[in-house]
RNA sequence: GGCCCCGUAGCUCAGUUGGAUAGAGCAACGGAUUCCUAAUCCGUAGGUCGCAGGUUCGAAUCCUGCCGGGGUCGCCA
């Protein structure tokens, strides 16, 4: 790819010069005890002010500082204040508020930024910060018993966007999927897929029972064996056919996922299968590795207040000490069948993940395992020896309905809303982008009339109009005969670029590498897309003054090559933040509209 | 009952890890056709940030307790 950004833009300066400064200061007062240089580090921020009235850039250096090393915090601003401008583009500075230091930047300091944008392209934004430290995201990971349901897209979208985000922040990422190919939710898709064997081989008339998975696309499966074996299962005992029908089962139920999968553009690097592991002693390993740390024994656990009375019988197993670690309670690790919990099976996963490397896991699960994330990490903690982390990110489930009406789900699809379905309709630029416009552990209600309504009521189709509107201006640059051959680098004077309009716009792509670092960071890929809302809306803005009202303001002005040539810069930064924007959500920049 | 998530404008949601007078979009109302794409823009109006305490220079954000909604609770995954 490319290397990631070392330009030094404006904001690394400016922040050099604000320490410096402050060092100066707290040498000269009375009490400069404490770890305040530390804070200086830490707690110090530099960040444009909510009202763009107080200026470019503001710092909380002086309230963070100032009773630390025994000033007032008003007069630390007013000597920081006064230090300040005259170097890194800073034109003034102004203390306000209880400790504010407001500053204004020359609009010049952004122009290297807006270079640096347009060099980038979609790769402006890219950091180091990461380090390339191996970070493991784990998403979907859904059951191989049938197609994907938007639930599980949402977390497909979640996951993928969020290792797309860390890779572009510099870390080193693996996307995985873990296969629960062992259990007894496989041997019902076995006996399901036999149901359906009995009905195409014609001895079976009734659709499949209790416990049995209804989706028809089990037929075809079911179809496919028949034809192989010429229905000597028909009759036999389960024991002849269990194991080849679970085979076929998990192999073509994979296949289904990985086909709703590839409809969203997502590709995994890694799969596990559960029952890899436990065939090659994984668990058996890991759970050894818990007992000779004396984090086992069989016990009997008391009674779940959920669990009803009557089914209930205290009986001894064999349980990990995960209230040491943070659960509230030892946690079972063998079935009254002799089998492993599932439980176990998730720790010698995930001490898998941290034996091969990754001391950073992060694991994207739907809301339903909301109560599961305590243990595992216990458990992760104690196999690694608080060595490595694990992240949990919950999805909350999706509603999908069309004009505000639940959507019927049909039983050809084993009642529910397939992923497919949806994108059939809707594309997977409109879902990707709709899922990553919520924060992840807030409900989602998703309308499928709202979804194709292309309007500025739905951003996708705002912020792509914003990228294709760019690219319109730059394919009519040759129509005009006085703007043939212009250069836009070379002929441009960015200085030129005064409204403040445009210098907002220049400030955001400036400010753009540091929001990527600040939602990687947080582990927060929404965060991008609502950045990128925000940066169309001022394109827009600027764009439409110009076509109204203002003229003056348009990019393309034939009789003032100059300008027209910072204006397109300026417009060809936008882009960049755009694409690399939208290439981290893993939407399409349409080039235009139609 | 325990644990997890949520509660911000009429509706749907943001809120830069504790910052200044809490922001967008939708819906409502009023505007922009000499235009590089009107899939756009400008304006008006809308708030006890669920409630009550606490922590400090400063709380929608952190801690405690309530209220309300959702999820979950051995031998499913």
């Amino acid at each position: 790819m490319t290397a990631p950004a070392t330009g030094d833009g404006p904001l690394p300066a400016v922040r050099r010069h604000i320490e410096e400064a402050v060092r100066r200061i707290v040498s000269t007062s009375a009490a400069p005890d404490g770890d305040w240089e530390q804070l200086l580090q830490r707690a110090v921020t530099l960040s444009p002010p909510r009202d763009p009235a107080h200026g470019d850039l503001a710092t909380n250096a002086s309230l963070v500082l100032a009773k630390r090393v025994g000033m007032d915090p008003r007069a630390f601003a007013g000597r920081l204040a006064d230090a300040l401008p005259g170097v890194a583009g800073i034109m003034s500075a102004e203390p306000a508020g209880p400790g504010f230091v407001n500053l204004r930047i020359a609009p010049s300091a952004w122009i290297p930024a807006l270079r640096e944008a347009v060099a980038a392209g979609a790769d402006y934004g890219r950091s180091a910060m990461g380090g390339a430290i191996p970070v493991n995201v784990e998403f979907v990971s859904a059951n191989p018993t049938g197609p994907l349901h938007v639930g599980h897209g949402r977390g497909a979208v979640l996951g993928d966007a969020m290792a797309a985000l860390l890779a572009f922040a510099g870390f080193d990422v693996t996307r995985e999927y873990y296969i629960n190919d062992a259990g007894g939710q496989i041997d019902q898709l076995a006996r399901s897929i036999h149901h359906r064997y009995r009905m195409a081989a014609g001895v079976e008339d009734s659709s499949p029972g209790e416990g049995l998975y209804p989706g028809e696309y089990l037929a075809p499966v079911a179809e496919g064996e028949l034809a192989a074996d010429g229905g000597e299962a028909v009759a036999a005992a389960e024991d002849a056919w269990l194991e080849r029908f679970r085979e076929a089962g998990i192999r073509e139920m994979m296949k289904l996922i990985d086909r709703d999968l590839e409809r969203l553009g997502i590709r995994f690097d890694v799969f596990v299968s559960e029952r890899d592991l436990r065939d090659a002693g994984r668990v058996d390993k890991a759970v050894a590795v818990l007992k000779r740390r004396d984090l086992v024994y069989t016990g009997v656990p008391p009674r779940p207040k959920g669990a009803a009375e009557e089914t209930w019988e205290p009986r001894p197993q064999l349980l990990f000490r995960a209230s040491r670690f943070g659960d509230d309670a030892d946690r079972p690790l063998r079935r009254a069948n002799g089998e492993w919990t599932y439980f176990a099976g998730d720790l010698a996963y995930h001490f898998d993940k941290y034996r091969r490397g990754f001391r950073q896991q992060i694991d994207v699960w739907g809301a339903d395992h909301g109560g599961y994330a305590k243990r595992v990490r216990a458990g992760l903690s104690a196999l690694s020896e608080d060595a490595a982390g694990l992240d949990v990110k919950f999805c909350q489930l999706v509603r999908v309905t069309r004009a505000g009406q639940p959507v019927r789900m049909s039983k050809r699809d084993g009642n529910i809303v397939t992923l497919e379905s949806v994108l059939r309709e809707v594309g997977p630029d409109v879902f990707r982008f709709l899922m990553l416009m919520r924060r992840p552990d807030a409900p989602l209600d998703f309308d499928l009339l709202e979804a194709v309504r292309q309007s500025k009521d739905n951003p996708v189709y705002y912020v792509q109009y914003a990228h294709a509107r760019i690219c319109s201006v730059f394919r009519r640059v040759e129509e005009h005969g006085e703007l043939q051959g212009l250069d836009v680098h070379a002929e441009s004077d960015p200085t030129i670029l005064a409204d403040p309009r445009e210098v907002a716009l220049m400030r955001e792509v400036a400010l753009w590498p540091e929001q990527v670092e600040a939602a990687a960071r947080a582990r927060e890929p929404h965060r991008i897309a609502f950045q990128l809302s925000e940066l169309a809306a001022r394109y827009h803005a600027l764009w439409t003054a110009g076509a109204r009202g203002e003229p003056s303001l348009r990019t393309l002005l034939p009789g003032d090559r100059p300008r027209t040539a910072a204006r397109l810069l300026l417009a060809d930064a936008v882009r960049a933040v755009l694409r690399a924007g939208l290439s981290i959500l893993g939407v399409t920049p349409a080039e235009e509209m139609r």
